[in-house]
DNA sequence: CCATGTACCTGAAGGC
DNA sequence: TGCCTTCAGGTACATG
């Protein structure tokens, strides 16, 4: 489910919301999702900073870090209430001021680490698509580090990280690239009219708070709206929007996979 | 190194 | 209704 827009719109969220609160306690109602290794015990502990890399979310708390992953159907919501537990809330944060922070996942693929050592976790993490530092000549050089297609290339979190599938199908479209071609073999003119259109599609993306396919919402539960927008994604045997042709839709690097075969060119 | 399959989970949707 | 299959925004791991 979320991509880099969607958890990017979560942080900037959180960021107004639940900065510099403490928390006092937190209930745990599915083991798997919270993981720790942390010398640190986690109540009274402030969070400081809340930043992201990918699609991993980081609390730098008064001590230790909280590392969050939504994976497919993992939503982080704001609540002013002492609601109770609702179905599906695997791990509910309560703030000193009575707000919580409820992790919500239907399919338990989610997870939050507590760790005093994030990088263990991030290390294996590449570059952020949106991090300034990704530069057209670094995205190149990546690029030609790899034999792989390059719709694995960008699916692989350790090269540029925070793309999933729908941001890919749509970046490969907008480019005009298909997803076979092979990453080592796109020059270098492509390479950055390519690193162009992942910046534009993710950046509009966060302007429209994120896509909602089905389960996907921001930390205040709303819907985004970049599901209006999109070009390929679940348009298999519809119209091209650029040429008409019907759009493609094979099974490829293990995803349901969208392109034109008029249109994208391999390269 | 790369590609593919499976596992982890629940639920929605479609076929019969 | 109900039963079965397929599919879903992600990632880790095993196997050729």
């Amino acid at each position: 489910m979320p991509e880099l827009p969607e958890v990017e719109t979560v942080i900037r969220e959180l960021q107004k919301e639940i900065l510099f609160k403490t928390i006092i306690s937190y209930s745990v109602f599915w083991n798997k999702t919270f993981v720790s290794d942390s010398e640190h015990k986690l109540n009274g502990l402030t969070i400081n900073n809340i930043t992201r890399k990918g699609k991993y979310i980081i609390f730098s708390l008064s001590q230790s870090f909280l590392i969050i992953h939504l994976r497919m159907t993992g939503n982080l919501l704001i609540s002013d209430s002492m609601g109770n537990k609702k179905k599906h809330d695997r791990v509910i944060f309560v703030f000193d001021d009575n707000s919580q922070l409820v992790f919500n996942d239907i399919r338990k693929f989610g997870r939050i680490y507590h760790t005093d050592r994030p990088e263990n976790i991030l290390s294996r993490v590449g570059i952020d698509a949106l991090d300034s530092r990704l530069t057209p000549n670094l995205f190149y050089g990546l690029l030609h580090k790899s034999k792989r297609n390059i719709k694995a290339f960008l699916l692989s979190q350790e090269y540029i990280s925070g793309l999933g599938n729908i941001y890919v199908d749509e970046c490969l479209f907008r480019a005009g690239i298909t997803p076979f071609t092979i990453s080592a073999n796109i020059r270098r003119e492509k390479a950055h009219a390519l690193l162009e259109v992942i910046k534009e599609i993710l950046e509009f993306a966060i302007i429209n708070m994120g896509t909602t396919i089905s389960d996907y919402r921001d930390a205040f539960g709303n819907f985004g709206s970049n599901q209006n927008f999109l070009k390929v994604y679940q348009r298999g045997g519809l119209p091209c929007f650029k040429c008409g042709a019907p759009i493609k839709r094979i099974w490829y690097a293990g995803r349901g996979t969208h392109y034109c075969n008029v249109c994208q060119k391999t390269f």
